[in-house]
Parts: C-alpha cells; structure tokens; sequence
DNA sequence: TTGATCGGAGATCATTATAGTCTCCGATCG
DNA sequence: CGATCGGAGACTATAATGATCTCCGATCAA
C-alpha cells in the first residue's frame, strides 16, 4: 500500500544523480542529459524525458537546449524536499479523495463521514515527513528523518 | 499521491461504526451487520462485504454467523492500529516495488540504485506514523499523533 | 547556414490496478 | 424448514499507470 509511482521512483533517482553529478568532485557545474540517467539507471529513454520535463515545469530544475543540453538543480539539494519531488510528479498529497475537494464536488459517505477529520490528520503527519526530509539528506548518508526513538547506530561513511 | 484505497476507506468507516457501536451507550456489545454500516455510509453492500470478510480473515474483526449475525472487533479499539487496518486491505506498506523483494525477484534499476536506502527510511517513518495511530484514537477526538511540535491542547475523556 | 543534438509537447497503446457486480455456498437461529 | 447472515469465487468495467511514437523548436559547432 501506499506505493508511489515508477515515474517518482525515476525522479528521485535522477535527482540524485544530477545533484552528485553538480556537486560532485570530478565534473562540478556539468549539466546532465536524459540519455545519460537512462542509460545508467536502465530507465525507459522517453519516459525519464517526461519526468525531467515535469520537473522542470516545477522549478526543480533548469534546462538547457541544444547540444551539450541537459539539466542542472534549480536551487540547493537541501532546498529541495521529497515532498516537493513527489508533488511534482504525483500532484498534491491526498489519502482521500476529499483531502482537496472544491466547491461542487460530493462525496457519497460525507453525510456521516467519521473518518475525515482523522486521516486529514495522518495525512499532514507525512507531508510533514516528506517535506523534512530534503535531496541534500538522500545524497550524503545523513540521518535523514527520526520521527521518534533517537536512534544509537554507528555513524556512516 | 500516495493515496489509499476506497476498500481501505470503507475499512477505516466500517470499524470506526463498530467500535462506536460496541462501546457505545446505546446498545453496547451489539452486532454490527454488513448491510447497516452500507446504508449509513453509502458504501456498495457487496464490496463492502468483501472488505470486512478480509478484516475478519486478518483478525480485526470477528464475524458471527446465521440471522442476527455480523461483526464485532476482535480487541479493544485502542488494539487496532491504522498501519494494521490498511494492511489488512491493501497488503504491506511498500513505497517502491524493492521494499520487499524476495529472492528471484529483481530491480532493473538495482545495479546502481541510489535512493533504495533512504526510501526505506521513509517508509519505515510512514510506517511508525500509522502503527501509533489506533482506531481509539480516531474515536474518541483525541490529539492523535504529533510528529513534531508538542502541542498545548486539552487532555483527553 | 546547415545539420546533429538537445529539450518540449502531443497523441497513442498496452498493461495493470481498482471499483464494483453477480452467483452460489454453508452456517445459524427462530 | 426457511429466512438471514457471512464466505468465496468468477466476472466486468473503468481508470491509472507505464511505455512508445512522432513532430517541433532551440541551440551550438563545424
């Protein structure tokens, strides 16, 4: 349950790698292109195209045409939530239809909905995980998000 | 994104009506019959029966046979965590098909996947969320769960 | 200035998941 | 016995997803 989509998987992927690419030690600056993610990741050619796209549209990242084209970060990789990403791709966070019904839309059980309140709840406890957690935490081994138990692990590479 | 099934809706209604049967004032320790919680609510009878047939096969719910049968909770509301309810429908919380890849399975993207770690640590997140979270709790107007911020509201009954 | 290389955008198709329906069975109680 | 309940399987329709194809405009370098 709760899965989220190829397409996501496939941003979050390519995110990371234009953001190791970007601040990484051996091309800084460099922008990268569709072919390139696909190839390395085995991600179908035209979809990723559609997911950079998407992303772009968002503001997450910058294009540039032509030859030696491709994609850099709009903004930081710790100004850059997973929350934003998934949005992106996926539209707005909704456990239920009715997390952002407008005016005009119905819903069958709302007469005596007694599940609503609640899940809105549950629902603004994740978005507020996902949008903690930033690309900046995905890309160092950082201990990303602790929502309770603070953890005694070893520290990592 | 991220959103959950209507069978995972009908489930969350279901229960919420049986638990507040059960320990309400009116008729307390009363069956509850698939047919009135369908009426209540709205929901497809047939579809619904489905659902609580799985909840009863998961052991949320005990089911009683012939006239006058129908379903009571198998524990105390405050027993039944939302992490148990939506699993019991939808199966294991899994954001990316590798959550739980069993041997043989494989990942096109295995080879130099970079966002498998973190993604677990997401879900896992998510997952303690819903697993803190009870049917009582969804009751009662309780505060429910705080990721963050200790709030300053009420006690509860 | 021309052509290869890039991203942008639209339509299209196949596959899968979801939502919902239909039918028949066995258990139980009056 | 028979009406009322849950249990279980097959089945259909629709929507979402994953993936592909085609054409366009921008850019840069030869």
């Amino acid at each position: 349950m709760l899965k989220i989509s190829k397409k996501s998987d496939y941003a979050l992927m390519a995110l990371q790698h234009i953001a190791s690419v970007q601040f990484g030690d051996i091309t800084p600056g460099r922008v990268v292109n569709t072919k390139e993610i696909a190839e390395e990741y085995n991600i179908p050619l035209e979809l990723l195209a559609k997911v950079l796209q998407a992303l772009s549209k968002n503001g997450l990242i910058e294009s540039h045409n032509g030859p030696k084209g491709g994609y850099l970060l709009a903004r930081s990789a710790r100004q850059i939530t997973i929350a934003q990403i998934l949005e992106s791709i996926e539209g707005p966070l909704a456990l239920t239809d009715c997390s952002h019904e407008k005016e005009g839309e119905f819903c069958m059980q709302r007469e005596h909905c007694n599940i609503r309140t609640p899940l809105l709840k549950v629902q603004d406890s994740i978005y507020q995980l996902l949008n903690n957690m930033t690309l900046g935490d995905m890309l160092g081994g950082t201990p990303l998000i602790t929502i309770q138990s603070p953890s005694t692990q070893g520290v990592e590479p």
